[in-house]
Parts: C-alpha cells; sequence; structure tokens
DNA sequence: TAAATCCATGCAAATATAGGCATGAAAATT
DNA sequence: AATTTTCATGCCTATATTTGCATGGATTTA
C-alpha cells in the first residue's frame, strides 16, 4: 500500500468518525504504529488534520457546533451536486443518501422543483425541509449518531417496501474492480437496500475516493448506473470505469 | 476514549446544562473522578469553561443565542421538561413528541442515562444524537415541515407497532371537558396512534394553554395519565383537572 | 461542630512518543 | 550494469503522558 493511499484513508477515516485511534488505523491498515504515527504527524504539519496523544481528530470537530460545518471539498461537492441536479425532473420520486455531498444536493434542489423525495439522513430531510415542493419521507429506523441516518433492520424493511426512480448515494471508497466499499457493516447493508429499492441508482463521489477500497463491499460497480465526479467525463482518472456500463457525468 | 474526545464532550455538556457535575460527567464517560477533575481543570486555565467546588460552570450564559431561536416561555418549558425528567428511569422505553416543550425535555436529558427513545421529531432527534447513552429511533413517514415531524399514514402505521412505556406529548389546546385539541387534523392523527402505543402517556402543557381548545379533538383528558405543567400542582389554575383520574405534577 | 464531600498531591502502572538504527526497496548516479 | 543515495518502514529504548488509586487536608452541608 502507497503512503498517498495510506495517508488518504487515514484522513477519510478522520472525516468520517471525527477522531481515530492509531492503533486501530494500524491494525485496519495492517501497518506498525510507528508508520501511522508518522503519517499523522505529516498530515498534522499539512494542517489536514490534528494530532493528539493516542489518536487524530478532525479540524472541524467541535460538538460545541452543532452544525458540523464541514467544508471539506466543498467546491468539488458542489460541482457533484450541481451535475446531480441535471437528472432530476419534476415529479421524480427519489431517495437521498446521507453524507456531506448528498446533503449538498439536498441543498441545492430549487424551491420550484415539485418532487417526492426519501431519504434517512437527518440532514438531507432538514435541508429539504425548507422547499415547499418538496415531499420530503423520512425511512424511519435506528438513527446512527455518527452518520445522522437511520440504519438497522427496521430502516432495511421500510427501504424494501419501496421503489424510487431515481438514488442519489454516496460511498466511502469505489474501485472499477472491488466495487464500492465502506469502512462500517451497518452502513453498507443499509447502501444495499437503497440500491435495491431504486430502478436507477446514481453514485455522487468526489475523485479523491476513485481507485481506493474497504473493507466491506456494497455492491459491484455495474450495480451503479451513473457516476458522478467533478472531473471532466473525458479525465484519464475515468478510464478504468468506462469498459463497464455506466454513464459517466 | 482520547482525551480531546472527553474534553470537548464536557465543553458540550457545560454549554448545554450550563452547570455539571464532576460525578455525573465521571460516570456518563466511565472514567475516574481524578481524570474528570483534571480536564475540567486544564479547561478553565484555557479559559473554556470556570471550575466550582464540585462540577463547572458555563463561561456565558448568553452563549446559546444561535441555538433556541423559539425562546418564547423557555423558563416555563424548562421547568415542566425538569419534573418530566423525573419520570424517566434507566431502561425506559419512550417516545417523544415534537413541539418546543418536548425539545426542551430531550435536551436535558442526561449523558449518562440509558433509554430507548422513539421520536417523530426531527429536534429532538437531533437533540439526542449527543447523548452516547440514548438509542434513538425515528418513526419514519412523511415529514411536515412545519412541525418538523412525520405525519401520515405510514408514520402512524409504524407508530401502531410499537409500545413504550411513557410517551411525552405536547398539544395546541387542552381543556378539561374538551380534552386535547389541535389546529390541525393530521397531527391529532399522529397524536392518536401515540398515545395508543404507549402504556403511560404525559402530557407536557405550559399553563397559557389551560382551558382552551380548537377545531379537532386528539382525545379526552381522561386518556393522559400525567400532566405537568410549570405551575404547582396546588394552583387553582389546575381546579378543574383535579376531578379526572389524572397525576398532577 | 460533625459528617460528608471535594480537592491536591504523590505514586505506580499502562500506554504513547521521539529518536536512533537497521533493513530493504526504489531511484539516481556513475 | 554496478554503485551509491535516498527513502519508507519496522524495531528498540529512553522518556513523557495519561490515568486510577491512596492519603491527608480543605470545603461544604446539615
Amino acid at each position: 500500500m502507497l503512503k498517498e493511499e495510506r495517508q488518504q484513508t487515514i484522513l477519510n477515516e478522520v472525516e468520517l468518525h471525527n477522531r481515530i485511534l492509531l492503533t486501530d488505523i494500524a491494525e485496519a491498515l495492517d501497518v506498525s504504529i510507528d508508520t501511522v504515527r508518522r503519517d499523522v504527524k505529516e498530515l498534522d504539519s499539512e494542517n489536514k488534520l490534528r494530532k493528539v496523544h493516542g489518536g487524530a481528530i478532525s479540524l472541524g470537530f467541535t460538538v460545541n457546533s452543532t452544525r458540523n460545518q464541514n467544508v471539506y471539498k466543498l467546491e468539488e461537492k458542489n460541482i457533484i451536486a450541481q451535475k446531480a441536479l441535471s437528472l432530476i425532473k419534476p415529479g421524480s420520486v427519489i431517495f437521498i443518501d446521507g453524507g456531506t455531498t448528498c446533503s449538498e444536493l439536498a441543498r441545492l434542489i430549487p424551491h420550484n422543483l415539485e418532487i417526492t423525495c426519501f431519504t434517512h439522513s437527518l440532514p438531507v430531510a432538514s435541508e429539504l425541509l425548507s422547499k415547499p415542493n418538496v415531499n420530503v419521507i423520512i425511512v424511519g429506523g435506528q438513527v446512527s449518531s455518527e452518520s445522522q441516518t437511520t440504519i438497522g433492520a427496521n430502516a432495511i424493511h421500510n427501504l424494501s417496501e419501496i421503489r424510487v426512480d431515481f438514488s442519489f448515494i454516496g460511498t466511502g471508497y469505489v474501485d472499477s474492480f472491488y466495487g464500492l466499499t465502506e469502512f462500517d457493516w451497518d452502513i453498507v447493508q443499509v447502501k444495499k437496500a437503497v440500491i435495491k429499492s431504486s430502478k436507477k441508482t446514481v453514485l455522487l463521489s468526489i475523485s479523491e475516493k476513485l481507485n481506493s477500497q474497504h473493507r466491506y463491499k456494497t455492491c459491484d460497480i455495474n450495480a451503479i448506473n451513473t457516476m458522478i465526479t467533478e472531473l471532466n467525463p473525458t479525465d484519464a482518472l475515468l478510464n478504468s470505469f468506462r469498459n463497464h456500463d455506466i454513464h459517466i457525468l
């Protein structure tokens, strides 16, 4: 595993969990503690995270601010959300996943667009509430405090009873060979259910996540109908995804 | 648990409650009193809070201005929520309704209280998410932008499949003769479902709402097991409720 | 004033860190 | 092609930090 790759994974984990333990990372990535420590130290000096005794925490991590203003790569996420928006036609019934990119999509949905939108994410639901023409439906279930989404058997069952035109989902990691993967097992189960209950699945992912993988698999790359990144569709980084039957936007 | 995390949690608690006890924090975070004491001492020296004998207090009482936009009768609602809190025992399975009074109750639930809490209110769910020992479950359904709660057939159906020890509900209007009434038909349907799925129903209402009624009826006053207002239980305003089989707190 | 509670201090065990060093792989140089 | 240099990584050791516990003194409460 390359150093860059490793550091990226560390950053991803910090973004996702707001905090990490060096020991956990070392075990997960199968490298020595020392290596992880050096990586984290380096990332700290680059101001990508904050190193603390025994681990690291996300820069924007202050439990105090309920609105976890995660501005990380917001520009890219905005571009992705813009593109995704073009797929949504009036009258559509869609599902929007959790995560900052999907929240950005929710934020951008225009006030005059009449759609029905399912979600299992509290932040997404909050964003959509201000839009009078969006019919918001929350998928019930146990709430994961980390992701601020509903998960578990109940959420999955509820998802099994719907079928939406489009689902917009995010992922922790994506690779043309290994497909969509995650660090968290429960999240994977929910995402599977989401994909199952969608006619078309749209993946929103910043290019940073391309060609990365992790422990648990959500689905093959073929299960995705459209993939949206902030890159130009002709970008070389997307080459490996071209042979699959995916619409790249 | 990382030291930084712990200190952040402590700060968060102080912000939230304006005042904390070292013993409570120690129990909630499962560390020794000494550790908490050292943390608080450190935070004090960083001017993040003020350490006092046995606990700590928030620096400024006017800090929380960003949240709590609706400060209408907040004092009264706080008193009510305090009283309601005394009914919640560890291990309870409860339901918390929407509305500012119920949100205040959610806000006051201590970090170390282990309960399972159903709700159909987004603000309540958000409040509870910061509490590690509360198992939060959202009742799915269509989201009403006005009340920020889930309503409709799906929400009602979901409610029909649970049975909680206590439900804490608010109401638009309450009268000893006409019972609990609302302006909104859909809200009434959900509240009916909530009451049906509770072993005990607790009504939280500021005294201002006493002896008022409106168009649609949620239930008779007898359907309520406990009524909580900010008033002293012996207050004359409560006289008309006394002949009913209600516990007045 | 007496009892209970809280606090400061020192100590010890567990854990984390920094820095030196060895190794081997990759890159650059000859 | 052979050599040197650079770099990443793991291991080791001395040092530092964190944390729980014990003790005696201080403070609060009844």
